[in-house]
DNA sequence: TATAAAATTTAGATTAGCCTAAATTATGTA
DNA sequence: TACATAATTTAGGCTAATCTAAATTTTATA
């Protein structure tokens, strides 16, 4: 029992369930996944007769250990793959996240594990986020948000809250990227927006920009 | 219209149609994919519907060069992939057919060509076999079998034409693979076995080997 | 707390890709 | 050339994954 779909739902589980604690409910999934509630309700029951969640009508699943193996697993596959997109073939951070979509679905142990040998066993994945290894064990850095940063305390872009094409190639423009020493140089009570010196710029950004930017202090 | 399902009969029909002239049989295609003549049967008039392939009823299926090229398509990403996945994952070349298998799958015009571009446009896969371009062309070694290597003439090994993995791991305890010199040195008229020399050894093998190597005088 | 709104589930249908069994067509051989 | 055999197609079904519409349950609020 591994279908492409099921793999989707158990990502799409794992990720809801970062948010929020307790259930995860029907719609967030139909919202994450496309499909319509009534799907997701049959998908539930699928994945609860195999042991992936655990289910309870109109109160939505958790992962089981099983459950929670899998969606890691697939994620570290996500990740190791956009990885390898950007580091070897010229793909920019914007554009990995279809790709490796299609592709955190192949099945080789062999193939997962020499491609994490071949990129050095990386940890972290171009939009900063974690890459479980092996043993599906990952450590996250201690991030908060831009908007959180101390005024003149110096942070360091680690990650990014939203992953969008759009988001991600804004911040292209703006030239933040991971790695980008970040400053607080003034905070606008007017309409909250923020003046930072990002690497050897000084430039303004929004409170909505401020609060999709992750930074370690 | 390209399911996983649909690239796999494509790529069926494609090398079924190497093999002989006129069309492609039902039955040959059932047995490649492991699916029941009725299946097929049930695919070939989807395919039409979509004009990839001409059906005429009890007559079998001929790729149309929308077909063709949907072929390459799939058959150019597989032997990039076993490429990559022999020089840079370790994989030996009995063991890349099955991940192949799914990678040739994925949907990325970037991938594919970044992917040959990091390959360095290789010609040949690790079996020996033609990697279709960019463009879908592909040359082709002049070879012949080995079983049809005049007698000490030097041949050097191009390509097999049995893919199984017993087959090339036997190739690989004998010591012979793509590169390596062959000669033969006597064939024995009681049973057809030759004597050959491969590389630096001399050594027997039955006709039944010989007529799955291909080499180029 | 009653009731309206929102969330969720159920019922019933659809599609792709497969199957078995039966019918049909083509082929090889006496 | 007739007819047995092989190949192919048709008919009817199944399953996974989806949908819409209707029913049910939960939740929010007046
Ligand atoms: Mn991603
Ligand atoms: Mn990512
Ligand atoms: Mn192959
Ligand atoms: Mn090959």
């Amino acid at each position: 029992m591994q279908s492409l779909s099921t793999e989707n739902y158990l990502k799409a589980i794992y990720h809801a369930a970062q948010f929020r604690e307790g259930t995860v409910a029907t719609t967030s999934i139909a919202n994450k996944i496309g499909a319509k509630p009534s799907s997701v309700t049959d998908m539930f029951k699928k994945l609860a007769d195999h042991n992936l969640v655990e289910y309870e009508k109109y109160k939505g699943v958790t992962l089981t250990t099983d459950g929670v193996k899998k969606a890691l697993h697939i994620i570290r596959k996500h990740r190791l793959w956009e990885s390898f997109l950007v580091s070897h073939l010229n793909f920019s951070w914007d554009e990995v996240h279809q790709v490796a979509e299609q592709l955190e679905h192949i099945q080789s142990e062999k193939l997962t594990n020499e491609l994490d040998r071949f990129l050095d066993y990386p940890t972290h994945d171009p939009h900063g986020d974690p890459i479980p290894n092996r043993a599906l064990f990952m450590k996250t850095h201690n991030k908060i948000l831009l908007l959180d940063l101390p005024l003149n305390k110096e942070g360091v872009c680690v990650g990014v809250k939203d992953n969008s094409s759009d988001f991600l190639r804004y911040l292209d423009r703006r030239q933040i990227g991971i790695g980008t020493p970040i400053l607080i140089l003034h905070r606008e009570e007017y309409d909250q927006s923020l003046h930072i010196q990002a690497g050897n710029s000084t430039l303004m950004i929004t409170e909505k920009t401020a609060e999709n930017i992750y930074v370690k202090p």
